[in-house]
DNA sequence: AAAAATAGTTGCCATTGTCAACTTATTTTA
DNA sequence: TAAAATAAGTTGACAATGGCAACTATTTTT
């Protein structure tokens, strides 16, 4: 009995190291990825919250916010920023004037495919050199992946 | 003919979406986890340092700096903070008087346990809610993705 | 032996990000 | 329904992070 608590323990305690070896692992290849992003004039948080706004179309600032996990002061000043860029619209949110929505203006859409497709071209990059039944199994073990953490997809 | 090359370049673009997909996935789940690591006096970076150092024991601060893929001024610069505190001691290098091979002093290495402990607290949360044969699933997706990408493990 | 390259340090500086206080609007509670 | 609590967003102040280039001291290359 005693054992077998011993031995569960073990097996999480190698599991955890696993997991956090690919933690390591992946931290680094998305710092490679994002790193060399930077040669436009957006910083990663930035394109993140680009991300958002074009995904999420007419969404506000307390949602990027919570999806991303970022200071709410730092958020606002990152839109304001995005405003006098003239990359987004703020509209009044109907029934809550505190909030705005937030939209990609024309501008914000062209800069958004410009980061859009230098990420693209760095994951292609990134799996080239793959035989395309690899590729297919490493997206299939992401997926995998994200529904195991997600409970669902 | 023309219409594989189409179909195949159809694939590979949504397989670039789904891999980035994924990449956002994990990022945020990196972000939430390095973030709360920081009730410690520790920034991410310099407990990635510290744990080069650890695993590396005898590393020099070049070998960080290209395993890392860091600034060599912002290494050197940490590596004089683990100094000031005590945590890393410097011995010349035998060969090659440029270099200074690092490692943990007593204090350092009770630092890194202290770190390490509260990421295999986060890992543990993040897994306990899971069955054990998912647990182990997700860590079969990992090492098998770190195949693919590494070509071998 | 001179030139080029590498390891590491330092100064300078811009960006990035955090925290708390504040305003305005909304929701909850008594 | 008035007061209190909460939420959205802004702003000021400031610290942490990190990039870049110049520099010294070695070592390697030509």
């Amino acid at each position: 009995m005693i054992d077998n608590v011993n031995q569960y323990m073990k097996d999480k305690t190698k599991l955890i190291q696993d997991i956090r070896e690919f933690n390591r692992f992946y931290t680094r290849l998305i710092g490679l990825l994002d790193g060399h992003l930077l040669d436009s004039n957006y910083s990663l948080a930035e394109a993140r919250i680009l991300y958002e706004i074009y995904t999420g179309r007419q969404i506000s600032a307390s949602q990027i916010v919570s999806t991303l996990s970022m200071d709410k002061g730092y958020v606002s000043r990152i839109l304001k920023k995005f405003e006098k860029d003239g990359l987004i619209s703020k509209e009044n949110f109907s029934t809550d004037a505190r909030v705005s929505l937030l939209a990609l203006s024309e501008k914000g859409l062209k800069v958004f495919h410009t980061l859009n497709q230098a990420s693209n071209n760095q994951v292609d990059t990134l799996i080239t050199p793959l035989a395309i039944t690899k590729q297919k199994e490493l997206v299939m073990h992401m997926q995998e992946i994200m529904q195991i953490l997600n409970g669902q997809q």
